[in-house]
DNA sequence: GTGTTTACCGAACATTCGGTCAGTTGACAA
DNA sequence: TTGTCAACTGACCGAATGTTCGGTAAACAC
């Protein structure tokens, strides 16, 4: 068996990890076509070229970037929590888990959240990204049908204003010094389920 | 020869108002920072140096799009009616107003919105959207301090959380195929401050 | 008809882009 | 001491970028 830890001092520098994890948060302050190599060799503190050792280009770090974002988000609606027991609750549920995915995995959802299609690598995104929002689409009407959900709206819109507000938290969190994934599903829920009038 | 368009025609070609328009349209469907000139040239049925022709360049293009999308805002900050009566009910027109803008400047205010600090004139753009965003996030306060809102919920993230599910409308709506604005309002309205759940 | 203006083209410009490659460094094994 | 090799540098490439400029066909003014 290979050893599960080398306790020896390993060499100083990169991995595709680091260099993956470096590079997304770099796209997410200048936008991934506003992101030079020059400019993640800067925030990586080596030259241009270092990053081609590790990694085989630009796009190649967008695309395992965006897959982190959407198995994460897979994992949510493949859960057995999602399939069975009142349409309401399985919604629930599912805004939940998508609140706390968004929160581990701020970059990698936030990057996912701002592709426009511009490569076949992210239109791959925009097509799995698609068949996630169908099933959250199928849960809010399956909750319209069973009346768990006020009839004067339109379960579409319901749907699409329900993971605008998910989605936003990528726009404004900030995991240092805000709520943890549970206040923030808790307070995102007390606003869309029970309302915010007192 | 072909026979020439029997019509007088005119004025043909573009001005800075078309050019305007068909660029925020690419730069929308690309981001910014992915259209190029090229790009604008193919959409506007001329050659990349017939836009400067009409424009100073692509960063003014830019610069005139988010000032589109600013100024209305504001004027609904600026209106009376967001600064006389309780402030829950000025909380509600002024988010009725925002989606009225946000639908009306649709393609202006979805640019503002993805905008980065890239550039001198996406800072600038940046700094007169925090100063909208204190204006919310005061209105949100006073109507907590009036106890019109629930008091379990920190205001500032009300704050986010409403208007992120407001500024969200720009990743979805569809004039043509959706609702008015003030269909979306009610919808939007109907589900944060009264709740979905029945 | 003549002159002016409007709206554009095509060729070039300097710069930046993502990416390649031969070579260098320094820690470690023998 | 020598050799190995992971990790990196620096010089470079062709293509693409935003922008400039000299020229020009057609519409308009007189």
């Amino acid at each position: 068996m290979a050893p599960p830890t080398p306790t020896r001092q390993r060499k100083r520098g990169h991995d595709p990890e680091s260099v993956l994890a470096i590079a997304v948060g770099v796209f997410n302050e200048r936008g991934y076509d506003g992101t030079s190599m020059e400019d993640l060799a800067r925030a990586l503190g080596v030259t241009k070229s270092a990053i081609y050792y590790h990694v085989p280009g630009k796009e190649q770090l967008l695309a395992r970037a965006l897959d982190r974002a959407l198995d994460g988000l897979f994992a949510v609606v493949a859960d057995e929590r999602a399939a069975s027991g009142p349409a309401i609750d399985r919604l629930e549920w599912t805004v939940r888990q998508s609140v706390r995915i968004l929160v581990d995995r701020l970059p990698y959802v936030t990057l996912l959240l701002r592709v426009r299609g511009n490569s076949g690598t992210e239109q791959a995104a925009l097509e799995r990204r698609r068949e996630f929002d169908k099933f959250i689409s199928l849960l809010v009407k399956e909750a319209a049908a069973e009346g768990s959900i006020r009839p004067d709206v339109d379960p579409a819109l319901v749907t699409r204003l329900l993971f605008g507000t998910v989605n936003s938290i990528t726009e404004w969190y900030q995991p240092a010094r805000g709520a943890s994934a549970d206040d923030l599903a808790d307070a995102l829920l007390k606003m869309t389920f029970s309302g915010l009038r007192v």
